[in-house]
DNA sequence: CCCTTACTTGAACATTTGTTCAAATAGTTT
DNA sequence: AAACTATTTGAACAAATGTTCAAGTAAGGG
């Protein structure tokens, strides 16, 4: 018998790796050398499962996020969040995709428990975001006129965006010029709303 | 029998709604009053549709991309561009998003075929980015110390950053908001190589 | 009117998938 | 060791899906 974290994070992997519909539960039986009965003695089924993966997903997120949002260097921590969560070796090309991203794209297919979990994780997600953004002005990093909630989802945008393209670069300087541009924007003017 | 260009567009409409995967031939049949047969006589198999979907998609994207670049103000232009592709009524709300993305977050399923098809387009985009970047250069809109490549990648990480935005948008007004704060930025500092 | 060609039909097949369940096994308590 | 509970097993089911194909229908030329 499985430990639960470690059923939870190899089913993590598998989703991550191959989103929601192409994972199948034999998949996922096969990589943890489980019989099917074992599994759904566990999980309700594959939608119940999907929703623990896709809370403790967004957990690791979110707890990233709130540990940047209190780093005493400010853009300092941000540049380094960014690295950390887009840089990374070929063989864990998979992570610098979003999970949430790649479920939501083949959100039609969901379950609504699963598609309901789903939306909570992108908003707690943009909460953190913008928790990040208050920090900052706080710190009087970046105007103080701007709501953080401007600021908070034009960052999410722009994680968003160098997710896909860290997934195509070739190598890692590319994604760090962008995040160097994305610190200097954040200084940069914002629009009245 | 209807004309190929209905059958794709149909296709298209499908597949962007509901993903690759989700989008079953049965779907494609039902909503074209079609029997298996008659799809089959035309296309080889949901592998070659949506390759063709994938290609006719791709290539209307460049067209606009390429008329924005064309365009005599370029700024306007540009932001007219983003904002004709994200704004987008209630009813359509799923274009919104890109059909090569989702189409993206569900490769694992592809056959090599398509696959590849999507591979091309997503560089056949960023190229059309790219050329838009150049012509803003050429225009002494923009920096022209940065390369052009640069820039395109660029505006690609905030258009793909945006429709994600645009997708969870309650009002217009948001998403016009970070299309200004796009072409400010696109005349802000850019780090050195 | 017939013959040939092209297209359509609708049933069927093979595979994959999520899921269930009675029987067997392992683990724990008395 | 026996009795009881919890877990695992492996076969099976039902539904969905991509695809095929022989038979039927329509179209057009001679």
């Amino acid at each position: 018998m499985y430990e639960p974290n470690t059923l939870l994070d190899k089913a993590t992997e598998l989703f991550w790796q191959k989103g929601y519909q192409a994972t199948s539960m034999r998949d996922i039986q096969q990589a943890l050398d489980l019989r099917p009965g074992s599994l759904y003695s566990r999980f309700q089924g594959k939608s119940e499962l999907f929703e623990k993966v896709i809370v403790h997903y967004a957990e690791q997120i979110l707890a990233r996020l709130e540990q940047t949002a209190q780093s005493e260097d400010g853009f300092e921590a941000t540049g380094d969040m960014f690295r950390q969560e887009l840089i990374k070796p070929a063989e864990l090309r998979y992570q610098r995709q979003c999970l949430l991203l790649n479920a939501l794209a083949q959100s039609s297919k969901l379950e609504d428990r699963a598609a309901q979990a789903l939306e909570h994780a992108m908003a707690k997600m943009l909460q953190g975001f913008i928790g990040l953004a208050a920090a900052l002005q706080e710190k009087s990093l970046i105007s103080g006129e701007v709501a953080p909630a401007q600021v908070g989802q034009w960052l999410q945008i722009q994680f968003v965006g160098l997710r896909n393209a860290a997934y195509f670069a070739n190598d890692d300087e590319q994604v760090m010029y962008f995040i160097d541009k994305l610190i200097i924007d954040l200084q940069s003017e914002w629009p009245a709303s």
